[in-house]
DNA sequence: CGGTATCCTGAAAGATACTG
DNA sequence: CAGTATCTTTCAGGATACCG
């Protein structure tokens, strides 16, 4: 059953995409990077390079099989990783960053870079938040 | 009730931040970002400066009242931007980025522009893939 | 080894009605 | 105007068992 319903049907005509538009297909793909584990997955492997399942598993420890498969598959689906399978016994699967998925690299990481240098800031901002509301 | 359940409980030591770990704070950044509106409040009050409630609530059409709230709740308490009440009458709110939240533009809008520069070729993966896929 | 196939649950998202 | 309260629905995510 192919129905991950990862991309939900988008039934207005395809005219002047505005990135921030909803069901807009960029949009998707923001939706998609958006979820638990694709960025994860993406800068494993960008790090990495080519990885096994096994060890892909091991590396973002917590994740469950069905997820990792399922993260996989669309980022697969969607240009991003190549998977090739090595039919020996037992059988040998790998994955790697595409051409296309390593120019997502730069953008992913200035995100992350972001959020380390200024989790900080917003940790206080939290502090802050919360006791000015929790004083009322 | 002041419990959006939007930052769990990290019960773990904080040491070694591992950006991309489970848990970390960093990560609770990434997911919040990730959620489906908080991008695009981002966007737009970066591209327009202040606005009020009911202005966004256009601009982003589809959103409910309920979700916009919260979004900007959570990013007013993360420091991402600034909630500012005139208590005229009619009352008017006004929301804008903070110059944390500023920083975060260069960073999403890298993002946001590489979606849009390569969302034809995710297209035509995924075109490729749903044939190869569904020709066995 | 590298997955599927099922079932289940909690949280997220949405609809609706009401309010300071 | 700018929300809050409440209810319902949806579905991502996880646990488990099994398979080529």
């Amino acid at each position: 059953m192919r129905s991950v319903s990862t991309a939900r049907q988008v039934s207005e005509p395809i005219s002047s995409w505005d990135p921030y538009a909803r069901g807009c297909p960029s949009r998707d793909v923001l939706d998609q990077i958006g979820s638990k584990w694709a960025v994860l997955v993406m800068g494993e492997l960008g790090r990495h390079g080519a990885c096994r399942f096994t060890q892909l598993r091991q590396q973002l420890a917590g994740v469950s099989e069905k997820m990792l498969t399922q993260t996989l598959r669309t980022l697969e689906r969607d240009g991003l990783i190549l998977r090739t399978v090595y039919p020996e016994a037992p059988i040998r699967v790998e994955y790697e960053l595409t051409p296309l998925g390593q120019t997502l690299r730069g953008p992913l990481k200035a995100l992350t870079e972001w959020s380390v240098q200024h989790i900080g800031e917003v940790l206080d901002a939290r502090e802050e938040y919360d006791e000015r509301v929790g004083k009322r």
